[in-house]
DNA sequence: GTCTTTAATGATATAATATACCATTAACGA
DNA sequence: TCGTTAATGGTATATTATATCATTAAAGAC
C-alpha cells in the first residue's frame, strides 16, 4: 500500500483549486479550518508537499514570503504586485529557447527556468489614481 | 546627518564582494565574525538591508532558502544547482523585450522581471559521472 | 463484516530565517 | 571637545516550515 486517500488530502487539493490565486500553506490551512476546525497545520503542510511530489500541484517560491501553491501545471510565468503581494499567471508564451540560450553557455545541465515579473496590479493602480 | 559610515557596514559590503558567489546573510555573518567576533547578527542583517536600499547590493530571493546578496548590480540572470545549491550568474543578454510582452497584456504596470534557471552545475555533473 | 498492517493524522517541539525593541556606543558636524 | 542621534549589540519575538511520535483510520486480506 503506497498511498492512502484521506479527506484531509482531498480537502487540501480542493482548497488550492478553489482559492485559485496561488494561496500560501497558511491560506489553505485557514480555508480548510473554516469547515473542519480540527485539521492540523502539519497535515496541510505535509499534504501540500505530497501533492507537489505527485505533480498534482506546483510550488511557487516567492520573494521572502511563504511558498505559494499553484494548480495550473502547464509551464507559465507569474506576476507579483509589489503593493499588495497578489500573484497572478501571465498569459505569454513559454520561452523554450531561453533554456537553449543558457545551455549554450556550456558547463552545466539546464533543466528549467522560472520568470517572475513584478510591478503594480490593476487594483493597486486604481488606488494610486484615486489618491491623486 | 542621514547616514554614518561604520566599519561594520564597510565589512558587510566587503564580505559580499569577497564571498562573490551570492552569499546568504549568515554566510556574511560567519565571514565577518572570523575577523571581528563581536559583530552582531542583527547588525549584519540590518546593514545588508541598508546596502540593498542604497542600491549598493542586490537581493536575490531563492527557492525556500535564505535570501542571497549580489554585488553585481547590472541586470542579469541566475542559475542555481539543485544538487549543491550553488548559485551563479549567467552571461546571457538581458531580455528587455519580455517586459514589453508582459506589459502588452495590459491591466497592470510591469516594472521588472527576474529569471532563475535550475539544473546541475559543472562540479555536480563531474560527481555524478565519477559515480558511474 | 472483521482483522491486520501501516500510512496518515494531529499535537508538540524545534529549526531556520528574519525583524522588533531598547539600552548603550560611537560617528561626525558644530 | 561636545552634543546629537544614527548605529550597534543583545535579547526577544515573528514567520515559515519540518521533525518526532503516539494515536487514528484507510484499505487489502480473510
Amino acid at each position: 500500500m503506497q498511498q492512502r486517500n484521506t479527506f484531509q488530502k482531498a480537502m487540501t487539493l480542493d482548497a488550492v483549486i478553489r482559492l485559485a490565486n496561488h494561496p500560501t500553506a497558511d491560506d489553505v490551512y485557514d480555508y480548510i479550518r473554516d469547515k473542519y476546525p480540527q485539521i492540523s497545520r502539519t497535515t496541510v503542510y505535509r499534504n501540500l508537499n505530497k501533492l507537489v511530489d505527485l505533480n498534482m500541484l506546483a510550488r511557487v517560491k516567492v520573494s521572502g514570503s511563504a511558498d505559494r501553491f499553484d494548480h495550473n501545471l502547464h509551464p507559465h510565468y507569474h506576476f507579483i504586485c509589489t503593493e499588495c503581494g497578489e500573484m497572478c499567471d501571465l498569459d505569454i508564451p513559454y520561452l523554450e529557447q531561453i533554456n537553449d540560450m543558457a545551455q549554450g553557455l556550456g558547463g552545466r545541465k539546464i533543466n528549467a527556468h522560472q520568470i517572475m515579473f513584478d510591478g503594480v496590479c490593476e487594483e493597486c493602480l486604481k488606488k494610486v489614481t484615486n489618491r491623486q
